[in-house]
DNA sequence: ACCTGAACACCGTTCAAGT
DNA sequence: ACCTGAACACCGTTCAAGT
């Protein structure tokens, strides 16, 4: 992905250019958000990007709601590229499926923090396309793997459920911590006596001794061993299904 | 919380009206998200809902990131609220205080799914501050609680961590589920053959036998029944921390 | 067929001015 | 001290008009 990441380049108004397409306005945004964070891609900004008027954008995207709701589905097409590409040997158990697709949308969260959020938090189209996987592609081949292995319906689909949440818990928190860029612009503004009533209760650690304590070690990063064990995990639980 | 909800009233330019305070404010905003979702939630129609003007609100608050800063604040205060109230004996186990904390979470989730996202989306002021439990109170206390039983500094640390990430998976989703009224207020828009291409690729189950034949199992709702048992499964882990 | 100019209704925010 | 009118820069979106 971001193939051609070089889009600094004159893009206005060059006579050379890609043509427009519903494909190209959803990378150019989500290279755009990649690079200046979610709340600033704006319709007309996206359209300077792309070298032309905002209004052209109408044409292939349905306003700005069915331009987001495009992102995400690239973003989750991703998965099945990579899915193909990864043929599953029949064999291989699904301990090792699910180890695959979980670090696979794990890199996806990784590499794009500011629109992680946006496949955690859209409403889903259906009840059961829970987020992150929200593709039926995916949960369909998620359903057929578990099943094909030996989980009943109901053990499949609970196994479904408990596999979203955990991605979604694990890896939002880590694309949150990651995405630290684009949320604070401005600096807190503590400029003599704040005139905003209770806007600036500084933080007195002395009052949370054990926060104080633990500063440290609460601030180190350790989230690639917690996914890692609470993988491994939620993979035992998983696998009493078939024995209990 | 939300004692005075009849709030539809005639609000504007009542001579005998609640004077304008942050509270007031950010009560009010609760209350406004609650009804419209929060993408209705505008400084201007703001205003309008507390009989003023929208530029009155800044003098209280610090425009509308401090807005939303502010909801969350309350948001999780009123989880030490209770707490207070629900006064902990020194002989209750930590499993009972977990149990507590994660009820009184999936609780705030389920009286304000459109809020929820919000605490769960923000980035955090300190990289230990980990959503949905924002608070250095409730961090506070989570620590002093567990140490108090016989928890590591270390272990300690390691429970904060796979509990806020548990809570925030089931709970975002579970969130996500209730919160759907605010997000489709227009209609798909089918009609005819429609001029933007790939925006109504209508979803063919029939290349998804799994999915179709599960249709009915996944839509069902076990959120409770899935939260308590991965609580359950969560709080068992845990307690391997004590014991090996 | 594809893009644009102009317009509309709505934002957040600032600031001098009112009371 | 508290609120407002007017203004500014910026949104998303529509539509008749250009080429």
């Amino acid at each position: 992905m971001s193939s051609d990441a070089d889009a600094d380049r004159d893009e206005r108004a060059g006579p050379g250019r890609r043509p427009l397409s519903r494909e190209l306005i959803i990378d150019t945004a989500i290279e755009f958000v990649d690079q200046h964070g979610l709340t600033a891609l704006t319709m007309r900004r996206l359209g300077k990007q792309l070298g032309v008027e905002a209004m052209s954008l109408y044409r292939y995207v349905n306003g700005r709601e069915d331009l987001l709701e495009g992102i995400v589905d690239r973003m989750v097409a991703e998965l099945h590229l990579n899915q193909g590409r990864n043929e599953l040997h029949p064999a291989t158990g699904w301990q090792a499926y699910l180890q695959w697709l979980a670090h696979a949308v794990r890199r996806l969260a990784r590499e794009h923090p500011d629109l992680f959020p946006l496949i955690a938090t859209r409403h889903p189209a259906a009840p059961w396309l829970r987020p992150p996987l929200r593709s039926v592609r995916v949960v369909e081949d998620f359903l057929a793997t578990l099943i094909a292995r030996g989980f009943s319906d109901a053990h499949a689909v609970m196994a479904y459920r408990a596999f979203s949440s955990f991605l979604l818990g694990y890896l939002l928190l880590e694309a949150s911590l990651l995405g630290a860029r684009s949320s604070l612009p401005e600096e807190p503004l503590d400029e003599g006596e704040s005139d905003v009533p209770g806007a600036d209760q500084k933080l007195d650690l002395d009052t949370f001794p054990h926060i104080r304590r633990l500063e440290e070690q609460l601030s180190e990063d350790h989230a690639g061993a917690e996914f890692e064990q609470a993988l491994e995990d939620l993979l035992d639980r998983l696998d009493r299904f078939l024995t209990e």
